[in-house]
DNA sequence: GCCAACGTTGGC
DNA sequence: GCCAACGTTGGC
């Protein structure tokens, strides 16, 4: 079992919408960035936890928990002309682009600000509290994540 | 394969 | 909206 970190805009898809998704669950497109595909496609899997993070917005930081329920699969929005994700140099006999399903777990009451992550001691592995890591999708380690939990309920 | 130019991300 | 830090692209 692993733990993750999905980042999400709010305005666009949040910890909300994925609780009120048809059995609570929705499939995360739209991840075009190799280092963040290489984990879809290789690491995460079935049962791993994924904190769900909104991030480009008013209040940034961890917002809920969800679980991979489907494991990486072709992201069927690259091939589709009308999509912003598409992406016309994705060959389709070997699509670029995969994505995972995640179900909501939990909202938690409040949310944990990035500020606060960045002032937890113990907290000092996830890209989140590194310089210039932008990625969209990270690994948390397991006592980073233990404590970050804790921290959220 | 280098690297400048450009585009994107994301906190503030 | 700014801008620093990255990632990607494409000419050479």
């Amino acid at each position: 079992m692993q733990y993750w970190l999905f980042k999400t805009e709010p305005d666009a898809f949040s910890i909300d919408d994925l609780a009120n998704m048809p059995k609570q669950t929705e499939h995360w497109d739209g991840i075009r960035n190799y280092q963040a595909r290489n984990f879809l496609r290789d690491e995460v899997k079935l049962g791993d936890q994924v904190f769900i993070y909104h991030s480009s917005c008013k209040d940034v930081g961890i917002v809920g928990l969800a679980e991979v329920v489907k494991e990486g699969y072709v992201d069927h929005t690259q091939f589709d002309p009308d999509s912003k994700y598409y992406d016309p140099k994705s060959p389709q006999d070997k699509p670029r682009w995969v994505m995972v399903d995640l179900q909501f777990k939990q909202k938690f009451s409040q949310i944990l600000p990035l500020k606060d992550i960045k002032a937890m001691p113990d907290i000092t592995e996830i890209g989140l509290v590194k310089k210039g890591h932008r990625l969209s999708i990270m690994p948390v380690q397991q006592n980073e994540f233990e404590s970050l939990l804790r921290k959220c309920q």
